[in-house]
Formats: C-alpha cells, sequence, structure tokens
DNA sequence: ATGTAC
C-alpha cells in the first residue's frame, strides 16, 4: 500500500490554498484510488490541476475540479426584515433573536416563525423556522440532519421499569452504542436497505461515504444524543395511535445521521458559501438554488440522510423490542432537523426549514422531548399557519455546556436524579435536567400549535459515556 | 452535531 499524500504533497505540486486539497485528500481516501501508487496518484491530481474543466463531470473529481476554478464572483444583497411570530419571547436569548432577524432578511426569505426552546445557533437559531422560495440553505437544517425522536409503546405496566432496572440496564448497553468509535461488529450488524441506495453511487460527494454509514448504522452518537425507557401516560382518548387511555412502558431515542449527514451538511455548506456570497453576519446562511445541479445533489443527500437516520433508530427499537420479547402497540417518529416542501396557506410552494423545531401540521404526531427529570410530550400538530406548522423540539438549554461544566457539581446531579427515581448510563454534567429550561412553561407558550395526547417519563436513561 | 484534521 502506498503512503498516504498529505496536504503538503498536493501543495508541491501546486494546488492552491483553499477546499481542494481537502477535498482531493478525501477522494484519495476511496478504496479504488487508495490502491493506486503514489506516483500515479500524484500523475492523476497534476492532470486534474492542469485541466480542472475536463474533471468537471467526472464522479470522483467533479468537486475538487470546481475547486480549482475561479469562484462564480455572487454577492447578495440583504433586504428589507420581513415579519415573523416568535412563540414564549421572554425564554429567548437576544443572540438567537438577532440570528432570525438576520435569516429574515435574505432575499429568498418567504416567511419564518421563532419557537419557544430557540437558542443561538449556526446560521439559522436552533428553534428557527424559515420558509424560502426556490432555496435550500444547509444551515437552516443544521449539521445533524435528519436528527429526530423515535417513541415505541409496548403493551407493559409502569412496575415493570421498576421492577426490572439492572436487566434493562443491561438491555441498553448490549442494544445501543455511543461516542465515536464504538460501532456494532460484525456478527451484530443487522442490514437495512437504505445502504443499498442509488444516492452513494450516483452523488459524487457520497461515494466515499457508504462505507462509514454501513458502520455506524444503529449508534446513537453523542452530545444530547439518548436512548431511555420510561413511563408513556396516554391523556387523550381520540389520540391517532388508538390507544387508550392509561399508562405503558416507552422507548424513546434521539439522535441523528451520524458522519453521514455531518459530512453532507459540511461539504454543501461550503458549496453554498462559494456560490452564494452574503454580507459576514449572515454568511452561514448561504443557499443553493433547487434547480441547480448543487442544490439537488444537496437535496437528495439530505433525504438520504433522514432516511439513514430514521434507519438508525428503527435498529435501536427493533433490538430493544427483541430484548425485551415484545411488539410496539405504536410508534410515533419525527424528524426535528430537516427541510421540506410544503405549501403556505396562500397555496404558495415553499421549502420550509426546521432547526431544532417539531413539524406540526394538522393532524401530525410528534414527540418533544423534556429533560432526563421532566415528562416529554406526544403531541398532535394543530397547523397553526403563524408558526409555518411547528413546534418546538424540547425544552431547549437554560445554561451553556460550558457553564454547565463549571457550575454543576456530579453530586448535586446524581442526588437529583436519585429524587426522581431517574437511572442513567453515562450523560455528562453538561446534559443534566437544570441546563434545560421548564418544559412546563415551553409547553405553555406554544399551546395553539400542538395538543397534548400524552406524556413520556424518563425513568433508565443512556447517554454517551459512563462504560 | 461530527470518520473530533485543511
Amino acid at each position: 500500500m502506498a503512503q498516504q499524500l498529505r496536504g503538503n504533497d498536493l501543495r508541491e505540486l501546486g494546488f492552491p490554498e483553499g477546499r481542494a486539497i481537502g477535498l482531493a485528500l478525501a477522494q484519495l481516501q476511496r478504496k479504488h484510488l487508495k490502491r493506486l501508487s503514489q506516483t500515479d496518484q500524484l500523475a492523476l491530481l497534476k492532470l486534474i490541476l492542469q485541466t480542472p474543466t475536463n474533471f468537471l463531470t467526472d464522479l470522483d473529481w467533479s468537486h475538487t475540479a470546481a475547486a480549482l476554478l475561479p469562484p462564480p464572483n455572487r454577492h447578495i444583497e440583504l433586504t428589507a426584515r420581513k415579519d415573523y411570530v416568535t412563540f414564549g419571547s421572554e425564554y429567548i436569548e437576544p443572540g438567537a433573536v438577532h440570528q432570525m432577524e438576520t435569516a429574515m432578511k435574505l432575499p429568498v426569505t418567504v416567511g419564518g416563525a421563532l419557537m419557544p426552546d430557540a437558542h443561538f445557533g449556526y446560521g439559522l437559531p436552533i428553534g428557527g423556522v424559515l420558509a424560502t422560495d426556490n432555496a435550500v440553505i444547509p444551515y437552516a437544517v443544521g449539521v445533524d440532519i435528519g436528527c429526530r425522536m423515535a417513541l415505541s409503546i409496548f403493551p407493559l405496566p409502569p412496575q415493570y421499569l421498576a421492577q426490572r432496572v439492572q436487566e434493562l440496564k443491561a438491555v441498553l448497553l448490549a442494544t445501543t452504542k455511543f461516542g465515536n468509535r464504538d460501532v456494532f461488529r460484525h456478527g451484530q450488524k443487522l442490514g437495512h436497505a437504505v445502504l443499498e441506495r442509488d444516492e452513494f453511487a450516483t452523488i459524487p460527494f457520497l461515494r466515499n461515504k457508504q462505507e462509514t454509514a454501513a458502520a455506524q448504522i444503529g449508534t446513537s452518537g453523542g452530545g444530547n444524543h439518548f436512548v431511555e425507557f420510561g413511563i408513556v401516560e396516554i391523556l387523550d382518548p381520540t389520540n391517532e395511535m388508538g390507544l387508550p387511555v392509561g399508562q405503558y412502558v416507552g422507548l424513546l431515542s434521539h439522535s441523528g445521521s451520524r458522519g453521514l449527514g455531518a459530512s453532507v451538511a459540511n461539504h454543501y455548506t461550503k458549496l453554498a458559501m462559494d456560490t452564494c456570497q452574503l454580507p459576514a453576519e449572515a454568511k452561514h446562511l448561504a443557499w443553493l438554488t433547487l434547480d441547480s445541479e448543487g442544490g439537488q445533489e444537496y437535496w437528495a443527500a439530505m433525504n438520504l440522510a433522514g432516511d439513514y437516520a430514521s434507519a438508525c433508530h428503527h435498529q435501536i427499537h427493533q433490538r430493544v423490542a427483541k430484548a425485551l420479547g415484545e411488539r410496539p402497540l405504536a410508534k410515533v417518529e419525527n424528524h426535528h432537523n430537516f427541510a421540506w416542501k410544503e405549501r403556505l396557506a396562500d397555496g404558495r410552494e415553499v421549502i420550509v426549514h426546521r432547526k431544532g423545531a417539531t413539524p406540526a401540521g394538522a393532524g401530525v404526531l410528534g414527540v418533544i422531548p423534556g429533560s432526563m427529570t421532566a415528562p416529554g410530550f406526544i403531541v398532535r400538530g394543530r397547523g397553526a399557519a403563524e408558526s409555518l406548522s411547528s413546534a418546538s423540539h424540547g425544552a431547549g438549554r437554560l445554561m451553556s455546556r460550558t457553564r454547565a461544566k463549571a457550575e454543576l457539581g456530579e453530586a448535586d446531579v446524581r442526588r437529583h436524579l436519585q429524587a426522581h427515581g431517574v437511572e442513567l448510563i453515562g450523560g455528562g454534567l453538561d446534559e443534566a435536567p437544570m441546563t434545560y429550561k421548564d418544559i412546563f412553561a415551553v409547553m405553555q407558550s406554544q399551546q395553539e400549535l400542538v395538543d397534548v395526547l400524552g406524556t413520556f417519563t424518563p425513568k433508565i436513561v443512556r447517554m454517551e459515556g459512563g462504560v
């Protein structure tokens, strides 16, 4: 095997500083190119550098070639700020509001709304909803494309959890994988049709991503992601799940599209920022028009990442259901980092970005988690036009991760969890329940957006770490 | 959030 080329080898060859080096190095990692000798690799790179236009339609090298050509000089001005509605404005920090106002000045923006759990993010705030005309903004979808909730409701009484705490902790340890190194091994793997999708072959950027996707499928990642057992309480007898009012055991998971979605988000954001140059305060809101090649690629890649995130949840729930020897009575799932083609009340078709917002179209079910020691809510959307048929995606952070680590004590958090009868595997101080806003107040401020069908109270939680 | 590296 040839020794790997490095950035400096490409610089010596004459590669300019910028994206081309990273893109070329990434391509060289792909199996069929990795096999080439270093001399052959250098000869190929030299040819691409000399005649990038010849490689613009090459399946392997189109993106590297594009990065070698001078960027189209597309400076775009902001326009007058359009109106939008804020829900629970008393809970929202000024930084998030400012980001939303910037987004409302994009010439492609048609409408927007800010959810009560909103906080500062990259580009659009987390908790921001943005409708655009024929444009998709990768950072208005978010880095974790298809980050979503999935709930399975089992025909088991709540005592089931209290009676089997150790057994169920062992189930979570066996059926879920957290962090960046731990994946399911060959014998443990479950197959999934999403790994056979054409997009891995037809979209140049995805051609070296199938391996990672296959390796990480069924895993949860880190940060605020979790898999937890808890008590479901169905409150509304008219619920669409057909469940009688009462208590059940539930399994709730929160995670996204892992490395696949992150690489798609970062790659297409850079592409957007190259082709759509906005004033500094708006630069992370760069868009791709849907009729451009890049826009169509992102749309297809985003949808693949969304389906992949869904597949990861399905494998988690499949493994747990098998370990319990049970079949769920009902399931509720929803993306909360995604973009959809939707129609506004006036009939216009728009792209609705929800970055940390729950789809809440009329009759659409979703899950809004609280914290480890506060209930989450099973909701039915009311299709409110003012929120662009959206609701919050949780309680929202009250305290930054750095502040949480500096100010909270392990013992205090442990005592708080114990007082609420919550068993936790992993989970750092930055995810402690007190770092989140009061979910009851957040729900209060979005009564017009969703109806509550039931609650989910966490009891046995697994997050990253602790193993 | 993240194959925690352009």
